[in-house]
DNA sequence: TGCCTGACTTTGTCCGATGCTAGCCAGCGC
DNA sequence: GCGCTGGCTAGCATCGGACAAAGTCAGGCA
């Protein structure tokens, strides 16, 4: 189980810190005073975790200047931390369905086109909606040249 | 910042072992000793995750017996868990798109019916395809009641 | 009755994430 | 220059998860 793709995509956004600046970041947060408030994590991890997201990829420093402030810089999302936008998505649908309090979701996520809520679905290559239980799980070349020795 | 789902999400599947032990529910793994040994953590870890969301009500232990052997438990994924599915997928993919090694990704879950690769996708009440940057946020009923005091 | 095996549980230790406080530093206004 | 402010960074205590090894327990079996 070396090579698994959900481990290794924990190893770089594992942590509870981690998944909720992305959240924010999705939510179009972009300066560091803005995270480190609405995260409620404290400046440093705030800091922390913008450093290793930034190093990692998923995030870049963009310079910006207020009038009357010196050169600042925000973050933005790349194409690497874009694509998370479907897990962070449905993380969120499932805390929607399974642990919101009594109030109803707090965010509601709409399709700018047209108004209709939005949630994420499986899809095949062939347009099929596919649901769970429909899919077959196939080794592929990754797995194949890990484990002469051992199964684990 | 206090009523989200995301980090409710990851208060009860926010640990790495836990999501691991998802995804291989989700391969289909059922038996205390196959988690143990596909995830690689040692057995007191997937044991207190395993007896964690069996707590939470993402797994059920459901008795089986093998000839000659004394009852066990096996642990199926309950709806509350099968609903994880679209996030442990989209994990599985950003994994698959930019942190797979050379060869390729270790899976390939591929529609049942039609063997096309399935992917996650989002898409509003209308049909719509929603991409990154379509989508509008709103604050639902669950902030409304929290902030009266701090923006926070 | 006592052994043995598989499934946990307990104990102890280590490490990384978190939270807190204080300090550094660049650069704009003065 | 000088001080002030926002954006970090460093140091430290704490806490929870990860790992290892030994202990417990149920029940089939000799």
């Amino acid at each position: 189980m070396a090579n698994c793709s959900v481990a290794r995509t924990l190893d770089v956004v594992g942590t509870r810190s981690t998944l909720l600046v992305m959240r924010e970041a999705f939510l179009g947060t972009r300066r560091f005073h803005d995270f480190a408030e609405r995260i409620g994590s404290g400046e440093a991890v705030t800091a922390a975790r913008l450093r290793d997201l930034t190093a990692a990829g998923l995030m870049e420093k963009v310079p910006y200047q207020e009038p009357g402030q010196r050169t600042r810089y925000e973050y933005q999302l790349t194409q690497k931390g874009r694509d998370l936008l479907h897990a962070i998505m449905a993380l969120r649908e499932w805390g929607d369905s399974w642990a919101a309090d009594e109030q109803g979701p707090p965010w509601i996520s709409t399709h700018t086109g047209c108004g209709a809520e939005v949630r994420t679905v499986m899809r095949c290559a062939h347009g099929h909606d596919v649901h769970f239980g429909e899919t077959t799980v196939t080794p592929g070349p990754g797995l194949i040249l890990t484990d002469p020795a051992a199964h684990s």
